[in-house]
DNA sequence: AATGAATGAGTTTTCATTCAT
DNA sequence: TATGAATGAAAACTCATTCAT
């Protein structure tokens, strides 16, 4: 079993280190086997398409992103420790992980890849929800449709994760701070 | 020359419409002639290949959105109203163009495009720099590189033009307000 | 237009020949373009696939020797006379189209073909209906079902233009007439 | 040895379940081991390759159906009854086989299929032959070749069959008697 | 300038067969 | 013996590009 995941993994982490490089249709199956160390035909054992190993990749590192949010999230602290947390571990995961960044990043509204978010993930989504309603409850956030505060947060992490993964800023433990103080300045009222 | 300048945009505007529907594979370049009513060799009078087709399409996107977020600027205005004045212009594009978004949001760093800023945007874009340089010597900024503050704006309109195309929220003139608003106080001290 | 049905031609003339000598699965496209002396991808210019290509090439030999059966047709003419014609069209037909004969028996019945009867060709067929059904009307025929005679018939034909063409027996002009004449009393009362 | 044997007919068996309905390409062997409920690498232990696997079903049941026509086969006793001995229980067995039917029907006169013949089934083969030989001695036969009379018998009663397991007719005890009585007309003299 | 049939390199995918367990 | 994961050769098919008209 050690084994098989061994094989599995080893074809995601090709794909992923060959797609950050290379366009899509220039990452042929074989090389990916090639880079994984794999006969190609081993690829088709655990995926059942170029399409399918794609979107799996897509989606779990989807799923390692939120569930890293949410460890240890301190579910009933204030709402700036709440918002704080989340959006370091964001951007903790993504400075720890750059390749994955850059990959999410090119394939979120590609047509290509076939998101999959189940339930479970929904429900740890929805935590952000709450805190946002909370903050509003609390009359904390600006007069704007909650729908409006994680793109505004979001967006502005994402760049900036972007800007440092591109090595034009440099996101230290200290700029992470400022950047999410930052955004709770655009929102709080 | 008018005809030709209509065969040319009838092909660029065909590659725009399949490109934010379908795949960069999918989308041949048979299937661009038949949606532009052309010729199958008609696109190579007019492009040197389909990368040279989907680049020349990304840059003269750009390009109109910096023109245009650049129209009638108040250079010697203050502050803000350079600051609103600039992004204002940005969501008003994309928002009348939905379609030019998705297809710049997907290619920006696609290793597919080859990125062509000429001299005349970078100075154009300079303006940028010179109004968050302004903005620092006046202490209007918070205590963050500068190169910090683009991508803060950028990032939360950008994620903001996303959910409203995707429509999940309605981004009128008067949520744009707020929303520039709410980037501004993101980056003041 | 000559040179297009050209093409098509040598495409189907080539896959006839490969096919009856070797397996569909060792006839493969690249074989079959070599053969007809065309590149490969002009073959799915001219056809959907694979399977579209037999497929075609089924029908309309299909086609070609059921229009052959009723050429010249005497329609008010005698049983015997209809029977005959019919019958020694379609063994002069084969003998004269041996690997049409060959292509036709293996690819009966097969899953990979998909037979496509028009119309046109059922209009045709129809004929042999009424000629059993006038030679019941005349009380020539045995008492067996209607639906067993052009099994009886076409089987004992089909059979021996199949040891013709192996090389087994010689089916000339005039074992052509003896032949059917056998059939001819295998059906009649 | 008794497990073994079932082994070795289970994946027969799932052979000719398979091929009947699917092509002989997408009949994979692994699609055989699953429908067989054997390991993949099983039927190697029984079978040299997939094309001896087709091959020994082929020839299996080619043997058992020469094997059965010619079960009690009243060599003493006159023409007809020979004749019509044989004819009788090569269209029973097929009645009560169809699988057997369509298989042999589709792999007669494949080039993939290698036939072996051995002695036996020649020397079995050649009562036929004796028959016939007969037959003619005593002027009972139409003035043709010898090698005209089985493919018109077999032709006729195999194209019945065809029929009947197609569902077109329905050859029932009664029916094949006539259709015999039939083949014999067409031969005899 | 406009066209689209022809091309074959390059891609995804299948599947018979092997072999370590 | 029984197994089935691993393999890669060989297949079908796509599509950017060319070029004769």
């Amino acid at each position: 079993m050690t084994r098989l995941q061994n094989k599995r993994n080893a074809i995601l982490k090709a794909t992923l280190e060959l797609l950050i490089e290379y366009d899509l249709q220039s990452t042929s199956m074989t090389r990916i086997a090639t880079h994984a160390n794999v006969g190609m035909g081993t690829i088709y054992n655990y995926f059942e398409s170029k399409e399918a190993l794609v979107s799996t990749l897509f989606n779990e590192i989807h799923h390692a992103m939120i569930t890293t949010m949410f460890t240890n999230y301190p579910e009933q602290a204030g709402i700036q420790e709440r918002f704080f947390h989340v959006w370091r571990l964001k951007c903790k995961y993504f400075i720890e992980h750059p390749q994955e960044f850059i990959f999410v990043e090119r394939f979120t509204a590609s047509p290509y890849v076939k998101p999959n978010i189940d339930k479970t993930l929904l429900n740890t989504l929805a935590q952000l929800d709450i805190m946002f309603e909370d903050a509003k409850q609390q009359g904390l956030l600006k007069q704007l449709p909650k729908s409006f505060f994680i793109p505004i947060v979001n967006g502005s992490l994402g760049a900036l994760i972007r800007s440092h993964v591109m090595g034009t800023i440099v996101l230290d433990e200290d700029a992470i701070e400022l950047a999410i103080h930052a955004c709770w300045d655009a929102v709080k009222s």
